[in-house]
DNA sequence: CGCGCGATTGAGTAATTTCAAATCTAGTGG
DNA sequence: CCACTAGATTTGAAATTACTCAATCGCGCG
């Protein structure tokens, strides 16, 4: 199972079993059921969450009660609330599981310390902050530019599985429309 | 002038004279005049961009002709197309001095290379880009939760003197309304 | 003075939202 | 197997918001 982390680790930097062992000594794995939360707004946030399997969605909810995703988190993808995480503030997002899943936990504590033990490590999450820069990025430059139809087919052809794993409630309130209009769209 | 840089860097890493002079090493300087471009849509970029002063805009120009700009860069601040920087393909965006620039340049060769020689820049640049990712999903969160009025609001207080340094016209592209609409606002 | 750029204003149009109601679907318990 | 329910999706119609296109205004500078 834990097969999936080190290939993920693999894609950026090559690793020793020795080293991937100790990498793993630093995580602890969390299973969830569909509707429980790994994060609530208002909490202390103390890890960041590697996705096994199942999948989850960051969301912000407004004073008039509105949610919008932040982001999806699937296998192979990191979730938690950055903001909070990294800066020691209070979470003002939820993350919830929209299926039953398998995380792997690694508090900001044992990041640095890997990060400092291992400098693979640090190139690892180095590499992985910068794509994950490129891929907000490229959302913004979608939010800016297409309408929802545009930013539908974009989400649709990026991630197709979203479609059969998630209600279009779910997509719209990240794409940023109403589900009326994208129930309309097409 | 470079004490600007060092400064920068040493919010988050302290750093030797030595090491700082070879990490300077790396870097070469650039001056560009208002109305320069220091990238251009559709040719390969070689460096990312610490700027030392001035002001640059990079933007987006779809088929119609309409600017969506991706961020705002002034003294303190990088400006690349991280994707074409990083993933080696053409840029797809322009940036574009919105006033006379100096910048030091860095080439993705050379900034590998101080990442591998120096544990503390690999670091450095690691909470950087940690720092802008959160930066972006907030800056996500605004377009999906708040209004033109809201946005306008928020990027204002965020940094007040762009509201001295460049024209509303460039602050709607940034803000995804039309000048007319962030003209009537208030 | 007059040019050019940016900001503003007006009017009509297009897109999206809201609110409401109807329909569809999958899962549950009898 | 069927009826029922909750959630999801669709549809309609009115209201709102933002956009486009066009004209005007204001100001700094050669």
């Amino acid at each position: 199972m834990s097969q999936i982390f080190r290939k993920h680790i693999e894609e950026i930097t090559p690793i020793t079993d020795s080293e991937f062992e100790y990498v793993m000594s630093h995580f602890t794995r969390k299973k969830l059921k569909k509707h429980q939360f790994l994060v609530q707004s208002g909490e202390y946030v103390k890890n960041d969450h590697f996705v096994l399997n199942g999948l989850l969605k960051a969301y912000y909810a407004n004073d008039e009660g509105k949610e919008h995703i932040l982001q999806f988190a699937m296998e192979d993808w990191w979730v938690t609330d950055y903001q909070a995480y990294f800066k020691k503030v209070e979470a003002n997002v939820y993350i919830d599981c929209l299926e039953d899943c398998e995380v792997l936990c690694l508090s900001l504590q044992n990041r640095d310390k890997l990060c400092a033990d291992l400098q693979k490590i640090e190139h690892f999450f180095r590499v992985k902050s910068n794509f994950g820069y490129v891929a907000l990025q490229r959302r913004i430059l979608s939010l800016l530019d297409q309408d929802a139809k545009g930013r539908y087919e974009e989400l649709v052809s990026l991630y197709p599985s979203l479609l059969q794993r998630v209600p279009k409630t779910v997509l719209a309130s990240y794409l940023g429309v109403s589900r009326e209009t994208l129930s309309r769209l097409s």
